[in-house]
Formats: C-alpha cells, sequence, structure tokens
DNA sequence: TATATTTGACCCAC
DNA sequence: GTGGGTCAAATATA
C-alpha cells in the first residue's frame, strides 16, 4: 500500500507542498506587480528547495540501516530487586519540581536512560491536523509530548538521583522538571559538574548562539533556549543529538540550510515546513513530538 | 575502543 | 487493556 507508511504519507504531502508552490508561483506571475512577483518567486523558491530537502532526506532515510531487532525473550531477571520506588507511587513522591523557561541546567550531570510518549490519547498538549490526501483518504498528523528520563551519572556508585522532562501543556514553551531522590554522590559531581560548565547564553534578540559552552547535562535538553526563532538559527545542530558535543559557536545563523542535515525530521521541521510553522514545531516539538500519522478514514 | 545515547521491549500499577 | 517507568541491546560518537 503507498500511504501506509510516515514516510509515505511525507513524501505525498511534499509532493502536494510542490504543486501548491508551483501553482502559487503562477497566481503570481499574473496577477502582482513586479515587486510582489519577485517577492512572491523568492518565496516559491524556496518552497520548492524546502520540499525537494525533505524528499531528499526523507528517501535517504527510507533506505537507511534499521536498528536490529532484539531477541530478549522471556522475563530477563526476574528476581531483580527494584532500585526505585513504586513506578506509580513516584507521581506524588517527587522532591522537587521546576518550570523550565529558561535552561534546564542545573549543575549535575545526567544520563538519559529513557524515553516515552506521553498522554498520546490526551488531546491536551498535542496539536493535530487533518489532511486530505490525494486519493480521498484523511491523515491526522497528531504530535505527542515525550518524556525524558535522566539519572545522574553517578548512579553507578550509588547516586538514586533521577529527573524528569516533560513539556509543560499549560504552558509549552516551558518545561516541567521533576526531580526524585536526593543526590548521595556528595558535592564533587556537582562541583566538577560545574568546573565544566560554561553559562550556555543565547542572544534571543539577534537570534545568534553566544558564550556556548558544553551541554552539561549529559543530554537533557536544553530546549528551552531554543524556542521561536532559534529553530532557524541554531547552526543547524539538534540538541538532542549533540548532547555529548559542543554547543556551536558559530554565528552563521543565516546559514542554517547549508548545515542542517542530521535528521531528516529536522530538515523537514526546520526548512520544509518553513517560517510558517516556525513558531509551532520547534526544536521542543522536533524531539518532543515527533509527528505522527494516524489514518482517519 | 570506550562511552553515551537511542529505542524497542518488558514489567507493573491502575 | 493501557499508560508509564525502566532495562538493555544496538547504535552513534569521540
Amino acid at each position: 500500500m503507498a500511504l501506509s507508511t510516515p514516510t509515505a504519507v511525507v513524501l505525498e504531502l511534499m509532493t502536494m507542498g510542490q504543486q501548491s508552490a508551483e501553482h502559487l508561483r503562477e497566481l503570481l506571475m499574473a496577477a502582482s506587480p513586479p515587486m510582489a512577483a519577485e517577492h512572491g518567486q523568492a518565496l516559491t523558491a524556496e518552497i520548492f528547495r524546502c520540499c525537494d530537502r525533505v524528499i531528499a532526506a526523507i528517501s535517504r532515510g527510507a533506505t537507511g540501516k534499521k536498528r536490529k531487532v532484539t531477541d530478549r525473550g522471556p522475563a530477563t531477571c526476574p528476581t531483580d530487586l527494584p532500585l526505585m520506588p513504586s513506578k506509580r507511587a513516584r507521581g506524588g513522591a517527587e522532591a522537587h519540581r521546576v518550570l523550565e523557561t529558561a535552561t534546564a541546567a542545573d549543575g549535575f550531570v545526567w544520563r538519559k536512560y529513557g524515553q516515552k510518549d506521553i498522554n498520546g490519547s490526551n488531546t491536551r498538549g498535542r496539536s493535530s491536523q487533518s489532511t486530505p490526501m490525494q486519493d480521498g483518504s484523511q491523515w491526522s498528523l497528531t504530535l505527542f509530548f515525550s518524556r525524558f528520563y535522566y539519572r545522574c551519572a553517578y548512579s553507578g556508585e550509588g547516586c538514586g538521583a533521577t529527573r524528569r522532562v516533560q513539556q509543560s501543556r499549560d504552558e509549552p514553551a516551558a518545561f516541567v522538571i521533576a526531580y526524585y531522590g536526593e543526590h548521595t554522590c556528595g558535592d564533587a559531581c556537582w562541583q566538577e559538574a560545574h568546573a565544566a560548565m560554561p553559562p550556555a547564553v543565547v542572544n534571543s534578540a539577534s537570534n545568534v548562539w553566544g558564550g556556548i559552552g558544553v551541554d552539561p547535562n549529559g543530554g537533557s535538553p536544553l530546549l528551552p533556549l531554543l524556542h521561536g526563532n532559534h529553530t532557524r538559527h541554531c547552526h543547524g545542530e539538534d540538541p538532542y543529538e549533540k548532547s555529548r558535543g559542543q554547543w556551536s559557536s558559530s554565528s552563521s545563523s543565516s546559514d542554517a540550510e547549508a548545515e542542517l542535515g542530521t535528521s531528516p525530521i529536522l530538515e523537514f521541521l526546520e526548512g520544509g515546513l518553513g517560517v510558517g510553522w516556525e513558531c509551532v514545531v520547534n526544536y521542543l516539538a522536533f524531539d518532543c513530538d515527533l509527528p505522527r500519522f494516524d489514518m482517519l478514514h
């Protein structure tokens, strides 16, 4: 079946986008004054370019290697004792809950150990749109929130502190960070983390990264730094993918296109959807809410 | 090669 | 049955 996969759907949508852009260009050439037509030509060219990039990226991704299916067999460690409190019980046992809008850095070194899509049945906190296809069927593009689980990098030394990061439903521009347990690794880990943690600063006014340092969180999302216009000016790096790397200090923000490309989805959201989507599907949405496609009819 | 991240699967509470 | 938390093999990266 041609449209049975999200990849096929994206390709179909982008092809439709190309057609629409072509139509728009024709309309602009026919009806607009020279200046507007010139502007419109540039815009449609941009749309074409974005569509091409998305299609190319998706096509590459479709042939990429896949994770091998694991055979874990039955109950791996039936004798394992729970290291954490009861899963459900932890919901009311969190030690600290923070609404972060500036930075997720808290000075500790965290290691990501899991990620889950949350509240798939909850319409609040996600966005969706229906997309009629050329074959008459209709698909909905649904954005789910994901929740990220981190534990202290010193968990191997007995530190039982964990952290849970989730996009705020009430305030999508913020992250709710919940802390569980206490750091038993002492001041050492905190100080060590701070020693290697230059302040991460984003000049939101100019949309240029500045004073960028090493991500101290070992994978924790600094996503609140990446909102809004930053989606097009982050040097083309996926903040999650680069969790172990260094934040780019380049100021060539306008050159994002040339440096994008680590992820088809990233390209899709960075360029393919264009400015109109920028405020909605920023990095926050990019990695927390990978688009999903559900058949309506 | 070591280390960190990703992600499918498992387990458990509700 | 479903949602959420965690595990651990596979994979990526330095």
